[in-house]
DNA sequence: CTTGTACCCTGACCGC
DNA sequence: TGCGGTCAGGGTACAA
């Protein structure tokens, strides 16, 4: 579900736990590879982003690490009020919560001791991602480019809703080999990317449905970036830049919605 | 090395 | 209303 604009939304929300001490942490589900000894009286150093994974730093050392998956949801509240699914509840000494919430039981949660080491690609959302890096990773690869935008380790933080907009924003058709992209088509499809995810976050994300497993920001109702799509999730409907039936496709077992006329 | 498939789970939705 | 099939913001462990 949360893709780098709504983990990102997620992270920047969590700040004020930043500096508290974990008091408590409840663990309602046996998947999870930590325990409540591990964390109870560690510190929060810092709560930060790579990619789709949200990392709570903790002091004196060490990650916890989670990620949402499809479903999972992270919700700091003061509350009592019992969301459904919640897989692990963690008690700060500022009298706040966070709720791990997990409908479909994909997410995960782990303990780095040495710190969070993951070999993800490129933070598409900083300096360091230029054109002419995305073209030496485009041109080292011959798979479909909608596949390589979801390559985590090549890129960080883009999933299937981003993906599909970044192409579209580009003209791309996402069955195109990564490696037949001229560099125009290089330049477009970078900025589709930059564009897509920074005003994914300046929208606070896309928020989909009202189910418990739908993202949704912390202190606002939802993200509104749901209002601002041009082919995820608009199958059969017209292409708002050319008129065309927006069509889908299946790759790597993943839905695609594209515009088969504009997208080439 | 790359590419494809099954799988992990649960809920929503659609057609019958 | 009920049932079965399909689909879903993701990643991994395999097989080929």
């Amino acid at each position: 579900m949360p893709e780098l604009p709504e983990v990102e939304t997620l992270v920047r929300g969590l700040q004020p736990i930043v500096g508290t001490t974990i008091a408590a942490v409840e663990i309602h589900d046996a998947r999870l590879t930590v325990s409540a000894d591990q964390l109870c009286g560690a510190s929060l150093r810092d709560v930060r982003r790579r990619g789709k994974y949200v990392l709570l730093g903790l002091e004196p050392h060490g990650d916890l690490v989670i990620h949402l998956r499809m479903s999972g949801r992270l919700c700091l509240d003061r509350s009592e009020s019992e969301i459904p699914y919640t897989r692990m509840t963690i008690t700060l000494d500022s009298g706040d919560s966070v709720y791990f919430v997990n409908p479909r039981r994909l997410g995960t949660v782990s303990l780095c001791p040495e710190g969070f080491d993951k070999p993800l690609g490129i933070e598409p959302v900083t300096a360091e991602f230029t054109a002419v890096v995305l073209e030496a990773l485009a041109h080292a690869s011959r798979t479909p480019i909608k596949q390589l935008l979801l390559d985590q380790r090549k890129i960080a933080g883009i999933g299937n809703i981003y993906a599909a907009e970044a192409l579209w924003r580009a003209g791309l058709d996402p069955r195109r080999r990564s490696n037949s992209l001229d560099g125009e088509e290089i330049s477009a499809l970078h900025a589709g990317i930059t564009s897509v995810l920074s005003e994914a976050i300046d929208q606070l994300g896309t928020t989909l449905g009202n189910s418990v497993s739908d993202y949704r920001p912390s202190g606002a109702a939802s993200g509104t970036y749901q209002n601002h799509l041009a082919v995820y999730g608009r199958e059969n409907k017209p292409c708002e830049r050319c008129g065309a039936t927006i069509r889908r496709v299946i790759q790597a077992g993943r839905s695609t919605c594209f515009c088969p006329a504009c997208q080439t």
